[in-house]
DNA sequence: CGCTGTCTTGAGTCGGATCAAGATTAGTGG
DNA sequence: CCACTAATCTTGATCCGACTCAAGACAGCG
């Protein structure tokens, strides 16, 4: 069992549901990026129907394991990370409701990394075939998916800036800043209202590619000089615009369309 | 004119022409990773035929900037970057021939970052529509393209995991394992036969996220340990083993497919 | 209520940054 | 072909951010 698993509850927060069909969080997700027609809509949720739990530390996928599926998150949260012999561990990424589980995948077969189920979760397998069909059929959730995608990349690109670039405290704002975004935009959260916050710290550190003791005294930093609050798995940002200045954080690539930037 | 270009000749390197039409690195790209017909081949050369020349330094995209066409780099090397507003800059990519400069540009119009020649290259512009209609006319171009841009996206998690994870000497050493392999399977040259290397000690710093000085130290120390030669912009593996062995290169992310991994 | 995972904090050390100077090596124009 | 100029590389000295190690405090869970 990964250390970086935490046993909490899945997501409480409100959702904004349609009041006649279930909320569907991959359709809401794909609708904000492009337009769908109500039959694709109803596709993807035929495709969505059999969700399954996975309980906190569950694999979804294994470093060179072959996969026949792609996974799509529909409540909780999962990480993909890469392992190094030493047994130092770079998390490469988190995957929120409505995310899906890389296609690159899809096409290559055999994942590079692993990804791993951090809390009790919601997650919904597709077929490959059946995935790679219905994109063949509808260039809408086609082009959808690709973005989708390419705000991932530009969110690994933003990562790699982070820890390339910035300084600790710098780097864990950035961080916090670009997650409470995520959790607003999906309607889990208001902008700085308290979110949900799983990372432990050794997530956290194994995330920034900084040491654990260094992202609790980073965290300290953070809560004295009044931009956080950080307690009982809640995060509250007490000053987002003094997290987002220190952070310098720019949240134009969480977009990915050319569409008017989200707030923050 | 941004200090990590560098004034260099062209690639020098014999090519593996096929002896009717003229070599083109994109055609030799993607039918390496995908069957492609004739026709498909023909399309595409088609499509590169008029090739223009950048001088080093030359910008291709410009972060935020709206741009209609993508690029191919036919021969010479380019680089992506994104800057901080502190000046400090992450090179988050390099560019070679017969790669493409992101498809996620094509969707999204507006790239998130910038993307400059670092020597005097041939470089070929599609118009975006052209491209989008070739991809939908021909479902073997869309997969190849798409299993290239699955690769550069492996490379990029393996950036961060290398840059979150790994000492500067490690970190560097895996930065040319990962060059050297990538100018091989261009067959540009053998595996640790001399290589061009025009990267200066500024870029190879805002590539590993180290300062210029440590760059320059861990450097000597590779060249101490007689792993490598590093002169006059050509680099020489001696002892190729004993590089990845310090690296900890495993070079299965850069085949990308399911194919056999490329011998290091 | 004890156990385990997580967080917190301190002391000591080290890797790597910064600053600054000098040595080389290209590139340029005469 | 040479001399000048600008980039690039090299090296040393110093300092700081961040790591490691280690111990103790909490908190949640069974």
């Amino acid at each position: 069992m990964l250390t970086l698993a935490c046993r909490q509850p899945q997501f409480a927060g409100v959702r904004q549901t349609s009041a006649t069909a279930a909320y569907n969080p991959l359709v809401a997700r794909l609708t904000g990026l492009c337009v769908l027609t109500n039959d694709e809509c109803a596709i993807l949720e035929e495709v969505m129907r059999c969700a399954h739990e996975a309980v906190a530390g569950q694999m979804l996928y294994l470093e060179g394991q072959l996969s026949d599926s792609v996974c799509v998150l529909i409540d909780g949260m999962a990480c993909r990370y890469q392992m190094l012999p030493s047994g130092r561990r770079q998390i490469i990424g988190y995957i929120l409701p409505g995310d899906l589980c890389d296609l690159d995948f899809m096409l290559v077969g055999r994942p590079d990394h692993s990804i791993c189920v951090m809390t009790h979760s919601k997650v919904v397998r597709i077929a490959t075939p059946k995935l790679l069909g219905i994109i063949e059929r509808h260039p809408s959730i086609d082009r959808a998916l690709r973005l989708a995608a390419s705000i991932d990349h530009a969110i690994l690109r933003q990562w790699l800036l982070n820890i390339g670039q910035r300084h600790g405290v710098e780097r864990l704002s950035h961080f916090l800043c670009e997650y409470i975004l995520r959790m607003s935009l999906l309607g889990q959260t208001n902008e700085d209202g308290p979110v949900p916050f799983w990372f432990n710290q050794v997530a956290l550190a194994d995330t920034l590619g900084m040491s654990l003791a260094h992202v609790n005294r980073s965290l300290q930093k953070l809560r004295c000089a009044g931009l956080i609050r950080l307690a009982k798995r809640t995060l509250t940002i007490l000053n987002g615009q003094g997290l987002a200045d220190l952070a310098g954080f720019d949240p134009q690539y969480l977009g990915g369309t050319g569409r008017p930037a989200p707030a923050i």
